[in-house]
DNA sequence: ATGGTTGAACCTCAA
């Protein structure tokens, strides 16, 4: 069957339940992967989403990260954090399988630390999980799998990802060494669904089409976005992949997040 | 313009 998988860093799933709440009912995706719900998994608002007829696969922690997997289909074999990850560390992925009729989807949600700037220690920190998440990827591509990774990479990969590709060069999320790692998990054979769907514009300006867009100097407004939430895709997805959009309405709203949301559909396993 | 805003939880940190 065709399906539908939503991306969407929430910055908070209890301040953004209203709008969340809201998208799921208008847009119906099947599968929803949420970034930075930003609380622990009991204090998570299940009960409203179980209501939309969700399952439910959460990786929370109090205030900060936290990752969550929706879907309509049941959910199998979930895995919270890296392989090799300290079980006390920051709550940035999940992974599970849905079972759809007759076909299974592996999906997961990934929240790359922001990397705060280029003097801290979270900046290698975040080089460092970009290196464990791509060594990951790569032993899951070997399953040969219908695979969607969504998430907030925290880096615009090309200079089309960003607004201003120029003066930008060199600041956390548009930096060569974090451009290079994720430009590396694409090499090892995934696709960017968006990319698939929207090619870049030619030339080296930024190409006005972001996911994410600071809260402050009035960003939004003027569109100084930067598209560093996308789905990255196995062949087998990539091959069933008909859409990719950015929800941009939803950043317009009232009390938004700051990232907008990404809507993918799949066609069905039969289809051409 | 090295500013600006938001969320969670505490009076500051992370983004």
């Amino acid at each position: 069957m065709a399906f539908r998988t939503g991306i969407w860093n929430v910055n908070s799933v209890k301040a953004r339940l209203p709008h969340l709440l809201d998208w799921l009912k208008r847009d119906m995706p099947e599968i929803v992967l949420l970034q930075e719900t930003k609380c622990t998994d009991d204090a998570f608002p299940a009960m409203e989403l179980e209501e939309l007829g969700y399952n439910l696969a959460l990786h929370g922690e109090k205030s900060y990260n936290g990752v969550a997997i929706l879907s309509k289909f049941p959910l199998e074999d979930v895995r919270r954090g890296l392989p090799g990850e300290d079980q006390f560390g920051h709550a940035r992925y999940i992974e599970a399988v849905a079972n759809l009729p007759g076909r299974a989807v592996r999906v997961a949600s990934v929240y790359v630390p922001n990397g705060q700037n280029l003097d801290s220690d979270k900046f290698p920190y975040k080089l460092h999980f970009l290196e464990r998440l791509g060594a990951h990827l790569l032993a899951l591509l070997a399953y040969e799998e219908m695979l969607i990774v969504g998430g907030d990479y925290n880096v615009a990969p090309y200079p089309a990802d960003v607004y201003d590709p120029a003066r930008l060069d060199g600041n956390v999320c548009y930096h060569p060494e974090e451009r290079a790692r994720i430009r590396a998990i694409l090499h090892l054979g995934f696709y960017d669904g968006f990319r698939l769907i929207n090619p870049p514009p030619e030339g080296t300006h930024g190409g006005g089409e972001y996911t994410f867009w600071d809260y402050r100097a009035a960003s939004f407004e003027a569109n100084r976005g930067w598209r560093i939430d996308y789905p990255l895709l196995s062949p087998q997805a990539a091959d069933a992949l008909r859409d990719c959009v950015i929800v941009k309405t939803l950043r317009g709203l009232d009390k938004p997040s700051d990232h907008a949301p990404l809507l993918a559909s799949f066609a069905d396993a039969r289809e051409g």
